[in-house]
DNA sequence: ATGAAAGCGCTAACAG
DNA sequence: CTGTTAGCGCTTTCAT
């Protein structure tokens, strides 16, 4: 690898001249500063990252921490976080949690000796002060999706009014002539699921339907368990006429029980689920949701931690908290009559 | 962030000692051993791994190369690189490069600079000369999925046998009874659809059975000109009674045009997968499919990745490429009878 | 406008 | 066994 030194001694001039031409913070002579820039181009001069990194004390990288890469909606955040860091000079390195906090704090713990310039999290922030305490000790940082409120204005947060969301959705059930609404409740430690849920409840209420604690599924252990859930929800005296899933992939868990029990959607039960998923267009039948602007959200978290690095390096301090609000669209496929 | 020189200062020794104690590279005197420890634990040292890498020309960091992180398989298969990564204490950076020649040499570029210690990359290599041209360079390199034959024994490799795989799926389907077998042929340009299609052909002839040029669809844009062709290949006189199709998202477009044609699935027709990606078990009905180990693909490729980068270290170059085969699973699931 | 020198934090000879 | 020194490649005062 060629380095500054070798430039610098082809263009006949010191290693400062060349480090300033080629961050042009400070003016050179033009014709010295064409000497310079041929001797780059002769050698395919490229800046050594790292020393720069440790001299500056920036290494222009971030850090992406999602619970797995394997859930289907982290690899769309994940694009939109890639893209613009790309675009903006930034690497991203991936770090898959688990949700298990050791781990979490393993990473941090590893982040912060790269002298990474920030976080974007999807983490379950439920517990997690490590996380939190990110932003004291003056990291960038910025939550996406999985937060509490608490958090909100306190911390730069990305998500979808989750409230407003399940509300309109349930909203348009009604609307298209459903009374018995079921809804697939995901992990409640979870506050956009409870915010979901909420929406739920507010729809069914201001709608003039009743609340039916046998309508909500709880989930127990994972996904799957909602194979279970839908049997034992459309073996109710009154089964519902309407499933409403948190998640496109207890969507998924839903219908193939109800295809199992030879229930017909959306003529008997209509499906309506959460995210867009890729996939959803692609199951039969095609799944109604909610879409959630998973790319952008990534690619907004991206746009707004790098800000954050820029101000702080300018003003020496964190701008203030920005709460991101993105809108959703209800994609009406053929899981709904 | 505490340096070396601090806790030295505090345990009264010199930064060499904590450094040597530190990487346990040389004999230190217990005692004097256990004061740096403990100076250590008390100001919570982290090494600065930035500073380290400079002065090491190593910065136990690897690149991951995939074409869009949202392509279904690659999810898993970065999983898999991840974990064993984490476990070597390396650190992986994401690269999305759209199979763009151009951002997949600004990558390599940049990746350069920061003197990134590997490279695991599935591209398409076709023409890609400029990865190739990494091991030359003396970087460690390994290509999972995606590669030409004439890599094979000339760079590492890590893949399933195409060739051998979709000969035994095919030979499944023979054996179920089924005598008219359509093949979903994916780009042609990738060395492993060529590969399948030749297990196909194979296991067709070995069984007495004739070619059709009409049964083969080929890809022309995008895996949903799998949703025409299939329609196309239904309306033949004599339509098939079987499709193998050589991905799962493939699978998943051919039965939505099945199912819109009022086709079922698998009493008229039989769909055999390739992936095992994990959505194939939650179409209706499950899909059928040869299961590749990517989680598996992407941890052996770290393994070997790693390998070479400590063989390197060790011996000034790089260990002779090895060829990983790694072996597949018939699952069969309900669409084919 | 440019060069010399110091230093980011660490490791590895080289002495002792 | 341990301290001193030099230097990885770069940026940034401070002189000139």
């Amino acid at each position: 690898m060629t380095n500054i030194k070798h430039v610098a001694t082809l263009a006949g001039v010191s290693a400062s001249t060349v480090s300033r031409v080629l961050n042009g913070k400070s003016y050179v002579n033009e014709t010295t500063r064409q000497k310079v820039m041929e001797a780059v181009q002769k050698t395919n001069y490229r800046p050594n990252v790292l020393a720069k990194s440790l001299k500056m004390g920036r290494s222009n990288t971030i850090c992406l921490m999602v619970p797995s890469i394997q859930n289907l909606i982290f690899p769309e955040i994940a694009r939109g976080v890639e893209d613009v860091a790309r675009r903006n000079g930034f690497t991203v390195v991936l770090c898959n949690t688990d949700e298990d906090a050791a781990v979490e704090k393993a990473y941090i713990d590893k982040m912060k000796t790269r002298w990474i310039d920030g976080f974007v999290v999807c983490s379950n922030i439920g517990e997690a002060d490590h996380i939190r305490a990110l932003r004291v000790e003056g990291f960038p940082l910025v939550l996406v999706n999985r937060f509490e409120e608490r958090d909100i204005n306190v911390l730069d947060t990305v998500a979808v009014d989750s409230f407003q969301a399940a509300y309109d959705a349930v909203q348009y059930l009604v609307r298209t002539g459903h009374r018995r609404i079921a809804l697939a409740y995901g992990r409640e430690e979870l506050y956009f699921y409870r915010e979901r849920y909420r929406g739920y409840c507010q729809a069914l209420s201001d709608a003039g339907l009743p609340y039916e604690e046998a309508l909500v599924m709880r989930e127990s252990s994972g996904v799957d368990s909602f194979y279970r859930l839908t049997q034992e929800v459309m073996r109710l005296p009154q089964p519902p006429d309407a499933i409403f899933t948190t998640s496109d992939p207890k969507a998924f868990v839903v219908m193939h029980a109800l295809h199992d029990m030879g229930v017909r959607i959306p003529e008997d039960v209509s499906v309506l689920g959460f995210d867009n998923v890729s996939l959803s267009s692609m199951v039969e039948p095609p799944l109604s949701t909610v879409a959630q602007p998973l790319y952008d959200m990534g690619a907004v978290a991206a746009k707004n931690l790098i800000h954050q690095i820029r101000y702080k390096e300018k003003n020496g301090e964190l701008p203030p908290p920005v709460r991101n609000v993105l809108g959703v669209d209800l994609i009406v496929r053929r899981s709904t009559r």
